[in-house]
DNA sequence: TAGTATAGTTTATATCATAAACTTGTTTAT
DNA sequence: ATAAACAAGTTTATGATATAAACTATACTA
């Protein structure tokens, strides 16, 4: 009767941080701190988290003399984002 | 831009359990464990912790010789529901 | 009356989310 | 030139959470 959830997603800062991303082609770590009002720490370890399934993609860089991450979603990401809006109306409605 | 959820919600088995809370009028223990597919210890849990939250009601009675505890939403239980939907849809629409 | 089933509760554990502290480097003020 | 403050993260520590496993108590069944 109820599918599972995603444990993945089913966490308050990853599905805000998917949120963004379905939205926007890319968006880097400062942005997504802002737009999300997480704290750096708790942003870089669901950020990892969301890498390590192949959620998202991560490069660092730099913006001139700063150091830059910049985050997209996959299309696993994508995927799993969608399976867990579906499963989660099961829920809700 | 994205509300806090509700983290008494914010919990597959307890979101499942004021899922099917909504829809009726009561629903005992057995009809729970059933419907979600929680194990006995994990819904005993989940159950107190809505009580004490003040979403549920619990009575504890009798059916025949068996023990039979029956849970019931309460109005604050409603309106915390419907508040995580519409926190929630700004997370996934 | 011995064994199995029912209806849970309590306890233990492993995972998780989060905050706090730390690192590395940059910019600004003195 | 040096110290203080800021930026962009990472690492570590801690407290909460979900879950499973073990337990209790009673009822039914062979």
């Amino acid at each position: 009767m109820f599918p599972k959830l995603d444990p993945l997603l089913h966490s308050e800062l990853r599905l805000a941080v998917m949120s963004i991303l379905v939205g926007v082609d890319e968006a880097d770590f400062t942005y997504l701190k802002k737009q999300t009002g997480a704290t750096s720490g708790n942003l870089s370890v669901q950020i990892d988290k969301l890498m390590a399934a192949g959620y998202i993609t991560v490069e660092k860089g730099f913006k001139g003399k700063m150091p830059r991450t910049t985050c997209k979603i996959t299309a696993a990401g994508q995927e799993a984002f969608e399976g867990y809006v579906k499963a989660l109306k099961e829920y809700i409605s």
